[in-house]
DNA sequence: AATGAATGAGACTTCATTCAT
DNA sequence: CATGAATGAAGTCTCATTCAT
């Protein structure tokens, strides 16, 4: 009885978080009220605020599942044995593809840097804050790794300041965040066909020619499959 | 006299849009307050409304004057003779100047696109969304045709779907909008070497090795001058 | 067991009621939340409910509890032998005694006045209101007895109007209400010094001199010993 | 025309303060919502936001207002030529009177000691706290510096605890703000036969006998009239 | 050309209360 | 007996907008 509770609670919480993400996607965090969530929901705000103190902890929760996710998504690549090349292709892959099937929740990752010059922010959320930006720092300290790896090895050939290939790097990965819909006749096919299209251009950006480019991604396909 | 007054029209016009842009900027649209801008500029509400009738109007005028910016900045690149190579990184130097440039515009530029969904829109600023839409596609066409060109001639190798290959080219440019502030020490040159970087990553995307690049962007500084 | 049982209740509910009144006491009514008590017993609402049907009901509880402390404490000295000074001093020392030892409870005896417009209110609840202002009345009574005793003796001087004095007298006697606070070192003893420093002034207000209060006091003692 | 503006502008923050002042009264701070304040007032909620940022500033306000009307009193007495009896007498006069005539104002300045231990308080509201209890306390140590030099003089009689007798004859002085209200056939000399009863009891409460109580309040009469 | 007053809709949030367990 | 979930009313506050001046 009390699994069952504490499983409902989880479902809850989880239904919650979806729908608050597909909110914040939508109209991002100032123009998404707790009403919207909450009708999205079929529900009543007291729902909402049952499981959350504020919106802004709400906001915090779904964006600290992002950064989750997006952290399991690429974790595999980073781990895994091979060339910086292979790794980073995995990695980028990884990322890439969670832009897409998480969209939501990326969507309020992206948005969630913009909210650093919010002055209504208690202690506590200045706090979550500076967590979620050492985590954001560490997760883009992973790719600059391998990247500057693979520069070392002669593998990758990149411009004089490493920090900007770097942030162009990412913003290709995270392009599909801004560009991406899902469609009906979507498939898991045709979003892997724009995952490999976005990585191709991504690694082609650090100087890697197609047939390398072909060879990694047969790669992260056996990571990721 | 008549003239004076004009011109102080005029001036006061551009102040507020610049303070509208740097407002929407930090903030955002939804979190932006007619009262913010008006302090940001010293006065009181009433100065806005007596240009703008609306929030909304005035929101479309930066997004508008930020379409206008941009189109300027690419335009020389897109008109000028040679080949798509050259005509493209000349374009996209211009594009990511202006990113880093006119940085309040552009941030409310990539903003602009989630106002889709924004029931409370009368039929003028439904119109005028649309024409936006609309120039913003034929902005869009203008790097797609030239990019197309490329890959016709041979210069440039990309994956085979072109629409995700222009959106991650774009994304590559648009990406200092969202790394890029401004900095005490930054100087005109400080600020070229990134945009120098930034297209290098995206002409690499496309298949360009680094020498012909280096190259373009030799090209792309007469053109900008 | 049906007696432990009993006695658990009993206990409950006192317990309920002491915290209900120091909550209520820091906060007042309005400001205090049925979610503030329960979480000051270390419980959640459901408790609250299960012996008070609502926060109305808590509150007239704690109220009418706080008139039978303060009945009680002046009662012994109401129905003593002795001259009419004799009588009040101990009614006032008793009065007085308990503002200082059940705080809570009379802070919320004088917050409860003010209840008397809420338009929130039941049936029932207006009739506990009427019962309260008669047993409150009937309180007044007894002292405004004693002292037209004292006047008629010729014990007591006052002014012209018997009302303005009874409430200048009670209002010296409630005083500890709002400027006492318990501190870390309070004695039994330091807390007689305030109460015989209150009432010598009370008394002091009808006339009585020094020397008489001091002997009053003395008698008071015996009683409350 | 200036000058009508801000008139109004003065009148109309007046009438706020008094239609504040009333409500706070009769239902204390957090009973109060600010609709019911603009519905007193005729006016709407905007009305209020306009001249008052919070309701905490706005009880402020009037907290503020009220011991400015409470020291105007006073200060007559305080500052006049006479036995620190005389001046007493006319201080508490004029402090009693006060609590009469300013009903609504004194209601709030009583309630405003119990706001010690709201949290939601900003750093402002903190500081206006700590400024409004400064003002208290030099307040009362006007009464306390007139009573000291009675007892050193040997005009009053008091208890060995100079602090309690203290607040007990504020006490006094302050009761017809608990039991007071005004009734259709109050005039100016039923009130002041109230004040005089008050301040007899209080200066009696020091041991004074009646006859000079009466001294006293023939030189107060002047004084005040 | 611009200000300040005022409104009213709508947002975030709290909280008394009910109910299933 | 007690909890946790949920609701709905109400309250504080913000803000786009209008209007008189």
């Amino acid at each position: 009885m009390s699994q069952t509770a504490a499983e409902t609670r989880s479902e809850r919480y989880e239904e919650l978080l979806r729908a608050a993400a597909e909110c914040f996607q939508s109209r991002g965090f100032a123009a998404t009220s707790i009403d919207t969530v909450a009708r999205h929901l079929g529900a009543t705000k007291g729902r909402v605020y049952h499981y959350f103190p504020s919106k802004m902890d709400l906001f915090n929760a779904v964006r600290d599942r992002a950064m989750d996710l997006v952290f399991a998504a690429s974790d595999g690549g980073y781990h895994m044995q091979g060339t910086p090349a292979e790794r980073l292709h995995a990695m980028s892959a990884g990322h890439a593809r969670s832009m897409i099937d998480d969209l939501p929740y990326m969507h309020v990752l992206m948005d969630g840097l913009q909210m650093l010059r919010y002055s209504t922010t208690t202690q506590f959320q200045r706090e979550a804050m500076e967590a979620h930006l050492t985590r954001r720092d560490l997760y883009e300290q992973r790719f600059r790794e391998v990247v500057v790896q693979g520069v070392a090895d002669g593998q990758f050939q990149i411009g004089p300041q490493l920090s900007i290939t770097i942030q162009s790097f990412m913003s290709t990965l995270n392009g599909p965040v801004f560009w991406y819909r899902p469609r009906g006749d979507d498939t898991r096919e045709s979003r892997q066909a724009i995952v490999d299209d976005v990585v191709r251009f991504a690694m082609s950006g650090l100087g890697l020619n197609a047939d390398s480019i072909a060879q990694h991604s047969h790669q992260s396909q056996k990571v990721f499959a």
